[in-house]
DNA sequence: CAGTGTATGCTTACATTGTAAGTTTAGTGG
DNA sequence: CCACTAAACTTACAATGTAAGCATACACTG
């Protein structure tokens, strides 16, 4: 018996093995009792560490932003800055799909995503815009990813149109007369890219929030 | 004892009263039993008209899905149409900020929204945008609406910045020197408005997504 | 109108959840 | 080596979703 009041939890491993967890099981499947099982500890272990489900929560969301890397190379446009973020960005939450509600659900509650808060509004300086037009340009970026992937993260986008070419039991109820420009594009479905969608609407956001700027750099 | 067994309930009425109990009392504080007690009956008599907690949530967007008016005016541009449609549909989840996490989180299973498609599709069709590139463009404006919503909605962009000028606690923490651009917008926060952020997103949405259109109607 | 089927509501019951409160254990500093 | 303390364990409880079975009253049948 000798793990009995041996300190072997830490708050780190704790948040390592809820991720985990809810990327296995989901979060409905996710339960502390669950939890302390994995980690071979009673669930009222984990309360040492943690305030509670929602802190640990918040605590799994950190963990994650703090996984996002910052793309730095020389000599980089403010544009392709911006760019290369939102794809870190999107892949880190594609990573942990079933993590995904509650980042889009729950504020971020912490300092640490500020460093890249900072550099995002440097890089906007540099393409001359500052201010507010910044603030509004990179909540408008943020909220276009994680409204996007939410859409399309095995799901479907607005009004059942199948995320994914394979379930388009829908479309096929669709009359051509009564959704003539959906019938239309029942073809077209198969061509359908995530990853194509999310660069659309990125470069529609970013090429209008840059073209202020006469020259780009 | 009049009610017994007398046909009272009504699906409609469920799915109304569930919806006033969570913009009342939040996701958290709804449970089927207090659904239940307002709708002067046993929470199990709830289950004869719909199937489970998740239909009933299902049912309560899609209740809200058909409450978006489709704006409809003569001789509307392709990009008004959008516009407001937008608009209509970012005021139906901000006058249920609530219920803001199911619709952000659930996919339609619906056909109840095809019909605003439909029409999404038809007016991207008039300004010569069709087949995938209309998909994609109004999914990215879904997909920024209630992304951007999320952001907006009683809590904090990325990164902890304040939503409302109210709660500016942690900027005071910011230093100078460590983050110079933040510290520069600090001042420009009390002007920030939520509304007027949405637009500017919405706006370099619309404008690139039918640029490709050489006159606007 | 009598009888019967069925939709609707009620009662009871159970497993699961988060977590408060109290107890035990084991490493640490004196 | 002994007391202190942090960490883990135990017990307990209230709240939840919902399965199962029972009761009632309305809608038809004849």
């Amino acid at each position: 018996m000798k793990r009995k009041g041996t300190r072997s939890l830490t708050r780190q491993k704790v948040l390592h093995t809820a991720l985990e967890l809810i990327d296995k099981e989901g979060l409905e499947g996710f339960s502390m009792r669950k939890l302390g099982t994995i980690l071979g500890v009673e669930a009222m272990s984990i309360y040492n560490h943690i305030d509670n489900k929602d802190a640990l929560f918040d605590g799994i969301i950190e963990h994650l932003m703090l996984e996002v890397p910052y793309p730095v190379k020389a000599d980089m446009t403010p544009y392709d800055e911006l760019w290369n973020f939102a794809h870190a960005y999107r892949d880190i939450l594609r990573a942990h799909p079933r993590v995904l509600p509650l980042v889009a659900t729950r504020p971020l509650r912490t300092l640490a995503s500020l460093t890249i808060l900072e550099r995002l509004m440097a890089a906007l300086h540099q393409a001359h815009v500052s201010g507010l037009q910044a603030l509004y340009a990179i909540n408008s970026m943020a909220g276009f990813i994680i409204g996007h992937e939410l859409l399309t993260n095995e799901s479907v986008p607005i009004a059942s149109i199948p995320a994914r070419p394979t379930d388009m039991s829908i479309w096929n109820q669709l009359l051509e007369e009564d959704y003539p420009f959906l019938h239309q594009t029942i073809s077209d479905l198969k061509n359908w890219d995530a990853d194509q969608e999310f660069d659309f609407g990125l470069q529609a956001l970013l090429q209008n929030i840059l073209k202020h700027d006469p020259k780009n750099s």
